[in-house]
DNA sequence: AACTGTGGCGACTAGA
DNA sequence: TCTAGTCGCCACAGTT
């Protein structure tokens, strides 16, 4: 374990007395000690095999007998799993596939970016490894009550490659230029001696460890610059050593790059935490959080990044570029790191693994961490057939501008509706199953059946999440909103709100451990069944629903039916609906999932329309915008009418601006493995002749030129078009 | 040769 | 993580 202590020394602590270990799950009908005594024998093929413990836990709920069966060395734990599930009287080997690592932070209740106790013993330093202190541990590590943050050293870099044909190669091209900005204000921009970059890795390397940061942080790092550096280094024969252990920076689970000692973060990684944030570039992402605007933020193209390099001129304004890069990093990271690592904490996966991991991962180890403290096994990874099942149900909208609408939302529903009917894997009675004296909760429409008792694992881990999340914004409300705490607990909430939500797609991904479609199928079902049933109570109240999707419904606003259906709702349905907010004006299309309302307090919300997407030219969602606005605000339809008609015009005297021009889109699968000429793809396949590596998750902007024919015809990337020719 | 209708692809968003 | 839903463009067939 890689930590810091209170007085803010970096320290190992080695942990010596942990044993990996798997499961045995053992056949119902067997004796224990008989199922015991013939994995005993197997033990001179398995030597590496160092106890066995019998034990009880439960899998799917049903309680069963183990085999707990420690092994000296994790990576043998496969490979033995095998011999030991071949032995009469096994049924299973499970837990065979939990990496060692994770295996001792979850047995010991560890938990990243958190503060524990334990008590240890002062080692010699070991060679090759730059910390304070080297420790033994002579007791488990017990976590305590302690939010403060320490004085972290964080290091942000921005590397420039040299790229002379097309996307740079590092058996070819030049690292030119690295700069590195640290928290405590240190500047530094490394540069090559023309097209050499020895001398600039080293002293970068040597950087690095004289600063020796707790926290790397670079944008795109572990996609692109950490491989990139890697290999650079291969082809000059240097070594990369800038971690605390004296090896290289090596590419571990999820895809992520791990320095030992260090947590590596690519705040790229977090960029999906900011729906807002369509084209997930450096710049954008720098300017959504609003540590620099767009327009102050200085603009060199990759394509352009050699000519300033060979420029001596130009070559200050790259220095200067990369250094305000590195900047915006840091500041990217100030602004992410608090959630990150309330996230990292209440899912348990390292700060530098959690941003790579995806959400599916994210849930599954959360629900790994709470089902080994309630005895319940987990389950191996398992191919699955994809069959699609039916969801939410979205209700037709009435066309038009509507006045005073309301809008009724459940409280997170699919949550609760799993809560309320016991719905989870443990749960779920299968047809061929008789039903248990508990009796059960029957679905609507599908018919599965969920055992009414005990409380099922989602109950217990939802209920929990739930009240969390509750008695956080309860604090929260105590709290002066601009202080560190609030944030604190903001961003914890926030943790909480994404897990929760989380947990009802997780059953129904194919590669779920717990994936079990009938538990996602009933919660979808009963959700349908719950807002049809509202509708009905509106509907006998005689209110006027004009839209609804999934859990919510929009009425005309009428305050006392509406207090009276609220109350209906929860005597009948058990659940909780309520108020969210009353639209001044709203405009439906035809359309479900598209609508503009006009708020109280004089702003607009944007739903589905062109305007919130990120594949639109900005010109084209910035009319709709203020088309909207002047319907819904000025109830002017001639001058939105009038609007338009100016921005034509502007737009053929070319008065709009170049970069407003682009559309932006995301490429989904590898460029040869198209079946169409859509626009973006013909644009990444010119940019692909050029010499430019695209991958799946790239995004192309590209601008449509003038002349007739086909828009794939016509389309140019960018970087490569005069606005003369768009 | 120019238009119209339709099915499929592809990207993206709404909601949990 | 899931499903529901929209819309633009392309390709192709049929019509004017």
């Amino acid at each position: 374990m890689w930590g810091i202590d209170e007085k803010d020394r970096r320290v190992l602590i080695v942990d010596s007395s942990f044993q990996p270990y798997f499961y045995a799950v053992l056949e119902e009908n067997e004796d224990p000690k008989q199922v015991y005594e013939r994995i005993m024998n197997e033990k001179p093929r398995l030597p590496l095999i160092v106890n066995v413990e019998l034990d009880r836990r439960k899998f799917f709920g049903e309680p069963v007998n183990v085999a707990r069966i420690y092994c000296q060395d994790p990576d043998a734990i496969q490979k033995y799993a095998k011999v030991i599930r071949s032995v009469r009287g096994v049924k299973e080997c499970l837990e065979t596939d939990i990496r060692y690592s994770m295996r001792y932070l979850i047995d010991n209740d560890v938990t990243p970016c958190a503060w524990h106790e334990v008590d240890v013993k002062e080692e010699e330093s070991i060679r090759g490894v730059q910390v304070d202190k080297v420790y033994s541990a002579c007791s488990a590590p017990e976590r305590i009550q302690k939010d403060d943050i320490p004085q972290l050293r964080v290091l942000s870099f921005f590397p420039i490659c040299y790229a002379s044909k097309g996307s740079p190669k590092p058996e070819r091209d030049p690292v030119v230029i690295i700069a590195a900005v640290t928290n405590t204000d240190e500047k530094k921009v490394f540069t090559a001696k023309e097209y050499d970059d020895r001398d600039l890795m080293h002293s970068f390397i040597q950087y690095v460890k004289n600063f020796d940061p707790d926290i790397i942080v670079g944008y795109q790092t572990n996609q692109q610059y950490w491989q990139y550096l890697i290999e650079r280094a291969v082809t000059l024969e240097t070594s990369l050593l800038i971690d605390r252990a004296g090896t290289w920076p090596h590419r571990s689970v999820y895809g992520h790059i791990s320095i030992t000692g260090r947590a590596s973060i690519d705040m790229f990684d977090f960029a999906d935490e900011l729906p807002e944030l369509k084209v997930k570039s450096l710049e954008n992402m720098t300017a959504i959080l609003g540590v620099k605007n767009l327009k102050e933020q200085r603009i060199i193209h990759e394509l352009e990044y050699s000519d300033f390099w060979d420029d001596e001129e130009k070559r200050k304004e790259l220095l200067e570029f990369a250094l305000e890069k590195a900047e915006c990093i840091l500041g990217i990271f100030e602004k992410m790191f608090i959630y990150a690592s309330e996230l990292s904490k209440l899912v348990g996966l390292p700060l530098d693994h959690i941003g790579k991991a995806a959400v599916g991962f994210r849930t599954e180890w959360y629900l790994i961490r709470e089902a080994h403290k309630i005895g319940e096994l987990t389950p191996e990874r398992m191919e699955q057939p994809y069959i699609p099942y039916a969801g939410g149900m979205v209700l037709k909208p009435k066309p038009g501008i509507h006045e005073n609408v309301c809008v009724l939302d459940f409280k997170s529903m699919y949550p609760n509706i799993m809560i309320e009917k016991n719905i989870s894997p443990d749960t779920y009675v299968p047809p061929s199953k008789p039903e248990p004296d508990s009796r059960v909760n029957v679905a609507p429409e599908v018919g599965y059946r969920f055992r009414r008792e005990p409380p099922g694992f989602y109950k217990i881990v939802l209920t929990k999440l739930i009240s969390a999340r509750d008695e956080i914004r309860q604090i929260m409300r105590k709290v002066d909103p601009s202080s560190l705490d609030y944030q604190l607990l903001d961003a914890r909430q926030k943790a909480v709100k994404v897990i929760t939500n989380a947990a009802y797609g997780y059953t129904g991904w194919i590669g779920a451990r717990w994936f079990r479609k009938p538990v996602a199928e009933a919660t979808a079902a009963w959700g349908r069944s719950m807002i049809m049933k509202s509708v009905e109570i509106a509907k006998e109240l005689g209110l006027d629903i004009v839209y609804g999707d999934t859990d919510s419904l929009f009425i005309k606003y009428d305050p006392q039916k509406i207090e009276t259906m609220i109350r209906r709702i929860r005597e009948q349905l058990g659940l909780e609906i309520r108020p969210e907010k009353t639209y001044r004006r709203i405009l439906f299309t035809e359309a479900k999932k598209r609508y503009c309302g006009l708020l109280p307090d004089g702003s607009l919300d944007n739903v589905g329309l062109e305007v919130v997407r990120g594949d639109w030219a900005n010109v084209a969602k910035a009319t709709q915008e203020h088309v909207l606005e002047l319907i819904l605000k000025e109830n002017s339809v001639e001058k939105a009418v009038e609007f338009v008609k100016s921005l034509i015009r502007d737009l053929r005297e070319h008065k709009v601006p170049y970069r407003d021009l682009i559309i932006w889109k995301t490429l989904t699968r590898p460029v040869e493995k198209y079946k169409v000429n859509a626009p973006h793809v013909e644009t990444a396949r010119i940019l692909k002749r050029l010499g430019w590596d695209l991958t799946v998750g790239d995004q192309v902007g590209y601008v449509i030129t003038q002349g007739s024919g086909r828009l794939y015809e016509r389309v140019k990337p960018y970087a490569l078009a005069s606005y003369k020719e768009v």
